[in-house]
DNA sequence: TGATTTATCTTGCAATTGCAACTATATTCT
DNA sequence: AGAATATAGTTGCAATTGCAAGATAAATCA
């Protein structure tokens, strides 16, 4: 006698969709496409951005003191800081002791583009934790923090 | 009078690496990982898995229809369910009335995974959430939603 | 009905990614 | 010192992604 396989119940299909996994992965890239679509503006990626905010925040890192930032492979940042310095961004200089590591710099442009990206990170920012209340933020942000 | 362009504060840089915004990227990433590392012994990612499971769970549904359920664009689902019909997972049908439209069916062979993929799942929420009590996982998942 | 618009799915192409291999330099060990 | 290892960064290649365009088919409109 032959029979249909069983499909899923509904239930599971709740809990998988209602899982915490599963929302932060939907967070996760609302916010990867928020920032992404501010970022345009200024011809960079959110990869990118990221490794160009370190640099402003930091002078001189070599590109894996870099990557460590945000355990980024050293492919990623080479890449990264290719598109940076033929963007006008930054600029790789020869390292003072090593001759195979380079320190990384922000050019003029990139310095004078520091306020914007800051903006966005602030505007990204609070558009996601603007249906919490002040309370509410203080708890997320904590449980974040317990989770990393 | 020549003066070094300012770099950001330290507390600048603080305020944007503990944002909630880069510790659900973080998290996001891990999630990624560790779903990643376990499927792929099952011979599929991440975004594969989705449409796998949205298939298993629901049967028979068009390939728009599983798109809409992550918000994934149709060539994503096109995409993936061409590697997920040569794995044999599952197959594409003539829609009964319209002849442009798939309905998508898991195999036999798509069923046997089944369990295996909600193990997953479940082993890897679990692991997200270790680091909390009962009471603080309850209130994580309700700021989750709020923000959904 | 015939023309236009919309819907479903696929595909060509260029850009991006990830892995592994590579070059070059620095460090450690014997 | 010379050999073996480890570190910093880059690159070739294959696979993946995202966009825009294409191919059908269905629905709407005049």
């Amino acid at each position: 006698m032959r029979q249909e396989p069983m499909s899923i119940p509904e239930q599971t299909r709740q809990s998988r969709l209602s899982s915490n996994g599963w929302k932060i992965q939907r967070i996760a890239k609302w916010l990867d496409r928020e920032m992404d679509r501010r970022l345009i503006d200024h011809g960079i990626t959110v990869q990118q951005f990221a490794v160009m905010m370190t640099v402003l925040e930091t002078d001189g890192l070599s590109q894996t003191q870099i990557g460590r930032q945000f355990s980024a492979p050293a492919y990623t940042i080479s890449r990264a800081i290719d598109h940076l310095e033929r963007a006008g961004l930054l600029d790789r200089r020869p390292h003072p002791t090593s001759r195979r590591t380079h320190t990384i710099h922000a050019t003029a442009a990139g310095h004078k583009l520091s306020p914007a990206l800051l903006a966005i990170v602030q505007e990204v920012n609070a558009a996601l934790v603007a249906p919490l209340d002040t309370a509410e933020r203080d708890r997320f942000s904590a449980l974040l923090t317990k989770l990393t």
